[in-house]
DNA sequence: ATGGTCGAGTATCGA
């Protein structure tokens, strides 16, 4: 099964892109965020014409997050299911997709270290943990894919100096995501590649792309019982090359079930 | 030279 998650930076913008990157990448499963679409407009039937089902949960303008799936789609739940008020933004979507727990997550910019929206951030990643515990055991197939806003380590980033003070590099929010992985999750495409500086985020200012200057904060993290399946994991760089791309790249992972 | 670019929507804000 190839899994595959990614920020498409406006559903809408990205049209052309996210169905042409469908028919050579041929994932069976992909999470998008940063949909910025209502429910409504989300164009369900132009992926079912390409064999996908689809749920999103979106509110339009920001966030919004989707699963596409050509392996089945089932019990798609919106947002936290662990009880306690719902989210004031749409940024969760979780189905079971070839009986795999799939969820598609856009965890908080956080904008300012010790600002409200970093203290949002915290919560949000600690909330995902316990919606986690809601909805699957570690011993599950489980992949949790999306755009984590958070680099897992220097090694994520491609100047760890000019990121001292900012946000996506603390160790609060380092934490965080540890406490995440800790539930009994895996980082599939560090699993792969232990040594590599890849990066699935350049801003589009001042050729960062071309110049190399990015970060990986897009993630996909799979229960134990993926991992020891892991065949591959990739990020697609040609996605964010050419006309009109998204400021994301798709991160792409094999297992074989 | 201290910006640079996108996408939302149509003045700025968010990333």
């Amino acid at each position: 099964m190839r899994i595959a998650t990614w920020n498409v930076n406006s559903l809408k913008a990205r049209m052309e892109r996210v169905p042409e990157w469908l028919g050579y990448a041929q994932p069976d499963v992909l999470c998008l965020q940063e949909t910025k679409l209502a429910d409504a407009a989300f164009p369900h039937l132009a992926f079912q014409a390409l064999g996908y089902e689809s749920v999103h949960h979106g509110s339009g303008q920001w966030n919004g997050v989707a699963i596409l799936s050509r392996v089945g789609l089932e019990s798609p739940v919106c947002g936290f299911a662990d009880g306690g008020e719902p989210d004031q933004d749409t940024r969760l979507v979780t189905a079971r997709c070839g009986g795999v727990s799939v969820l598609s997550v856009y965890v908080p910019n956080g904008r300012a270290v010790g600002s409200g929206h970093f203290a949002y951030k915290l919560a949000w990643l600690a909330r995902l943990r316990r919606h986690l515990e809601a909805v699957a055991s570690p011993a599950d197939a489980v992949a949790v894919c999306g755009d984590f806003n958070v680099a897992p380590a220097d090694q994520d980033v491609w100047d760890p100096k000019v990121f001292e003070g900012s946000t996506h590099v603390t160790p609060e929010e380092r934490e965080g995501l540890s406490e995440l992985l800790s539930w009994g999750l895996v980082d599939a495409f560090r699993g792969v590649w232990p040594d590599e500086k890849l990066y699935s985020y350049w801003d589009y200012r001042a050729g960062d792309f071309h110049e190399h200057r990015g970060m990986r904060i897009d993630l996909v993290l799979v229960s134990r019982s993926l991992a020891g399946k892991l065949q591959w994991a990739l990020v697609d760089r040609n996605a964010r090359k050419g006309k009109f791309p998204s400021d994301h790249a798709p991160v792409l992972v094999d297992v074989e079930l």
